[in-house]
DNA sequence: ATCTCTGCAAAAAATTTGCACAAGG
DNA sequence: CCTTGTGCAAATTTTTTGCAGAGAT
């Protein structure tokens, strides 16, 4: 038996009914305020660490639930691999078009406002910005 | 030899100094004008009905290059398939979440004001809103 | 001739699926 | 037991790459 810390992402799991195993358990803990915006790779190789015989496929279905539930989100900026971020209020990011880090940014209230469209119904709102870093820019 | 319908996206294939083959030409006129956000199999069924032997390999290419030269903007919105949109002028996205429809969205002027950021150098943004659209949200 | 571009096929990368078995109520 | 979840492997899907030959100056 592991020691079963019960961050916010784990709640929101039993509370849809799911079971909290072990390897969700992870999965969970390994997301949990994390701000580096990880791919599935990054997860796999991360929870790896501690259940060597995890399976990659149980990663996709973990965060594929984790989305369902909307206890994460997936981010999608371009490089054609998921990134999954634990942080579902309203925030934006930044891409690096060098290193590809991505950056938190936080919302402007005025880039975050959702217009009202008179055809649609809107649920939520994506601002990304490409540029470059710090880092990078120099 | 075909008629060569000279677009804005096959002058800017010229001005960098690429050839205009049949396929490029092909490629830009699928694309010149198109609303619908098409993926690289949409314009590949598009392409080949015209020219039956063109290969899938030629269309990346292709739509790698003109993105490159800014020619045209790839669009992720989270289906796990690029979309290409010939209008690269300032203007948001709505990706309704039953159907998969891409919409373009004007810009309202507030959402694609770029916040200064001391750390960033910021190029470019862009804004995707998620929800039902007028024929799925009834 | 030379340089670029295309088509084919193979490879690579990302993600999903089917199924037998394990785990836990 | 009965349901749910896991791991493995295979299958799918999307995209990239290598290379020989075609086409255009």
């Amino acid at each position: 038996m592991m020691a079963m810390k019960s961050t916010r992402i784990v709640k929101e799991i039993k509370d849809r009914g799911f079971k909290i195993t072990p390897q969700r358990q992870l999965v969970a803990e390994a997301l949990e305020g994390n701000k580096t915006h990880p791919t599935v790779e990054d997860l796999y190789k991360e929870v790896a660490k501690i259940a060597p015989t995890i399976s990659v496929a149980t990663i996709y279905k973990t965060l594929n639930e984790l989305v369902e539930i909307g206890a994460i989100q997936r981010l999608d900026v371009g490089d054609r691999k998921a990134h999954f971020d634990p942080d579902t209020t309203p925030h934006n990011h930044f891409v690096c078009l060098r290193c590809g880090t991505i950056y938190d940014i936080p919302e402007t209230g005025k880039v975050n406002e959702i217009p009202e469209l008179p055809d649609f119904k809107v649920l939520r709102s994506q601002t990304i910005y490409y540029g470059y870093c710090k880092k990078c820019k120099g």
